[in-house]
DNA sequence: TTATATACATAAGAATTTTAGGTATTATTT
DNA sequence: AAATAATACCTAAAATTCTTATGTATATAA
């Protein structure tokens, strides 16, 4: 697991984002499934990752539960009723900031564009 | 100037690509023409912009000219050569990193779409 | 005359991430 | 058989970036 720059800020919602999506995963998985569907271009680290998902389940947007595969442990997450509310919430800010920050980045281009 | 929050690290291009549309602007100038852009709901704070401008500024992306308006100092950012460069690098690096969260966020939609 | 706007700046603290380590089992390669 | 990579968890120090709070100073508006 290593570089890749930014994401600052946006990992709590891929986190919460991906949980609305499969129900249940562990944070290994987590990390395959971004490098998956990023081409290999976005890595979550696991000193980024880990401290994320303890503070989520801290704040109570996760629950867990520990499992047993083929002798080693797996922590399985899953999204709350708060951490279901929540993924609404932090996507469609997370959504607002990317258009803003269209707004300011292609000022020739107007609302409902393409990327 | 207060509360944004998110994709920490997109100051840095803020700043170079409004410098490559406006040949030269000045601190507090920055501030209001991204609040203007985004209906103020983007404020660039002013404890993040100054050293934001020192360092692009200490990188030799930016060089300054100090001036005086109306018994008020202004200090003029330009960008360098290098920091022309660097607008399109930082560019393409923050337009792929967005593309890369529209994949994992919205993995219905495929390339192409519109926010 | 008091507050707001313009215009710069810094410093303490918070939050998030990178880097670098650690433990342990299983699978693959040499 | 031994070494490496993959799977799977974890933490801690340092770096980075941002918020919050302050400070200075002039000009304008209430």
């Amino acid at each position: 697991m290593s570089n890749n720059n930014l994401i600052k800020g946006s990992l709590q919602t891929i986190i919460l984002k991906l949980l609305e999506e499969n129900e249940r995963m562990y944070g290994y998985e987590i990390t395959q499934r971004v490098k998956e569907l990023t081409a290999g271009e976005i890595k979550i680290t696991e000193g980024a990752l880990y401290p994320a998902l303890h503070k989520l389940e801290a704040e109570g947007l996760l629950s867990t539960e520990i499992e047993q595969v083929d002798n080693r442990v797996r922590k399985y997450y899953s999204l709350t009723k708060d951490g279901q509310k929540e993924v609404t919430s932090k996507m469609s800010e997370l959504q607002g900031f990317v258009e803003n920050l269209q707004r300011i980045l292609t000022p020739d281009l107007k609302p409902g564009f393409n990327i």
